[in-house]
DNA sequence: CATGAATGAGAGTTCATTCAT
DNA sequence: AATGAATGAACTCTCATTCAT
């Protein structure tokens, strides 16, 4: 079949569509314009005409992102009662995203990396939202009295943390557990489901004692 | 006083320090040699006089923070009699060191971002020495009847992750702060040791709970 | 007339062109691709979009030059009958390819000074060819009862060596000429019809002397 | 046997001689003063010390050869009594010399590729001194009535041109003999003696026939 | 909408040369 | 006489971005 020429729509989404993988593969800088153009099979130009430019389409990767497994969290989340389901929710529809959208992680950690220096303003509202949303759970819970001391950031950060990192060194674990020298097991096995799961055990038990 | 000449270990000292600081700022990519040169007051071409190119002084950043933490996480551990305190030592280390040294957060984020990819074999093996530091100690702990259900592998992400990433975001959190809009605690007051003090008292938490 | 703005067949014959012209007069080494982008009014990075990089563009170059000398003797060797009209042939079409093209020579010799060290495949077998006319012709010679005692590659780098170094020397041996310390003909008045003449005469000669 | 310190003769000597093969093998501008000083096991600043510049040493190097060589073929010469024998002694002698010093041909040849644009001055007339005593020999056979219709520069150039391209092209030439692909013999096996020979006898066919 | 050609700024790296000891 | 440190000017190559068609 020939390529679908002059389908506007389509094209725009193809370049977003490479721009996630490629700045997620290789960081903002390490990816060049032509990268992508090139990836997406469109002429570079065109990457001008529907992003203002590179760093436009970078914003544009981010939100999208952002307003998606916002948007899934969000739907799982609607659907619980308690404070423990709604932690549930958010932990293994996070991890289920991460899982869909490899890129993700790497994307989101970098970003925090950069102490936000140059952060769109408009990802970082989308940032705070989802943050906005955890503390919305446990601030339920703390008030139907089964989540004690409870630190939201911190907390936020020990769930989204432990599973981004565990999604971007999937292959460093690997590579650690073949060598034979030393005998640890690095999870080099363990799918998201199931670390998914453990982090919620654990941050349940972390919240429901009572100091 | 009058710049020191013809100091070969100063000048070679002078460019590592600027290269921590502007790499943890900027990435790897984002940050020039010029910037470095510049940033120490130092010829350029001297950086390959004694850094092989880029990317060697970059590994000797990386080594020598790697090494630096784990010496200084060494020691407190020696001292401590029990699993417990071990743990404590491991976190609260860290978490100083982080402190002290601003830009090694970002820096170690960032790497553990790149699913490894070119991540220098010296530097990955430093990386594995304190992850093994912290299993030893877990797994006291566990032949002492006092942890369960251990994977050392996402206990020690979320130790790190979310000290880095406390770290690294303070700006944005503040920032977050800052808007009145919405109004839930971003920790943009708190310091190392409480953060650090929290995250111990709430792993401790989760690792004595029998499941 | 202005510049013609936009086409690509004349930028990138232009780039080609300047470079033959400025990697004979300075070497491969001593020419800057500044050099070569200020001398064909063209942007320095028309040079790598259109040639992978400077080695690339000197390859293509000296290919070039060798696809068309090659031709050039070919055609007109093929309209000769005896191995003599043959030898005529060679002779006589290379020297007036080299003077033409007066680039030619010493690209040529300094290539040939390398030991092919770094002499791209494809060159090398475009020198060959011009190689195995010309031992076609000798050999044609030998069998016809005509020449005797014959070494190709010899007689080859004899005539060529000669030609060549004629043509580059060209200012040194007036500038001998002129110093009026000693009386000897360097024949700096010579042409290159007189020259190459008198190299067919000599060879022949020497070819056709029963030892 | 520890490295002997200060002997400047030793170390002034040692540094012409690295030069020499280094400019050789890799041109002049293809050598670094590092390689050099490296080469010799010299500091690089005494090489500054002892020879003006990169240049200078190059000159230096150039002038040794020509003088060295200019002195071993005047010797033979000398002996001779007819042109003939003279004539014997030039090529043989400087095929000696070739052999003895491998890197001179290739020097020289690109030296001669150059249009003596930038020769130095004491190198160009150490040259012409090698041409004066080959033309002294042609017409002395012409005084005796022995040699006929000769143009000393040609064949001066016909004698060392071939020689040094045979001497350089060493390589390519074993190269194109092993490739199956046609069947000439490119003298792959030759030895300078044969060679050298080979071109005296074709030399003098040439010059000894009445046109 | 789409494309290939063009541009200019800058990045990493090398190197001849000099300085201080 | 010798050395390691330092310098500054180039040089190759890349890349985000724009222009002309």
């Amino acid at each position: 079949m020939a390529k679908q020429k002059r389908d506007a729509k389509l094209t725009k989404a193809n370049i977003l569509k490479a721009a996630m993988e490629l700045f997620s593969v290789k960081s903002f800088d390490a990816t060049t314009v032509d990268d992508i153009a090139v990836h997406c099979n469109v002429n570079k130009a065109m990457i001008y005409y529907y992003y203002k430019n590179k760093a436009g389409l970078y914003e544009q990767v981010m939100v999208t992102l952002m307003e998606d497994i916002y948007n899934d969290i969000y739907i799982e989340y609607k659907k619980s009662k308690t404070a423990l389901e709604g932690l549930k929710a958010f932990i293994i529809t996070y991890s289920l995203y991460a899982k869909k959208h490899l890129y993700f992680p790497a994307l989101l950690l970098r970003e925090l990396s950069n102490s936000g220096a140059h952060l769109p303003e408009l990802m970082f509202f989308k940032m705070r939202k989802i943050f906005f949303l955890l503390s919305e759970i446990l601030e339920k819970g703390v008030k139907d009295g089964i989540f004690y001391d409870v630190k939201p950031m911190i907390i936020h950060f020990m769930i989204i943390g432990t599973i981004n990192l565990m999604m971007t060194t999937t292959p460093i674990r690997e590579k650690a557990m073949n060598l034979e020298d030393l005998n640890v097991d690095t999870c080099s096995k363990c799918d998201i489901q199931e670390i998914a799961n453990y982090v919620y055990e654990k941050i349940k038990i972390m919240l429901e004692k009572k100091v």
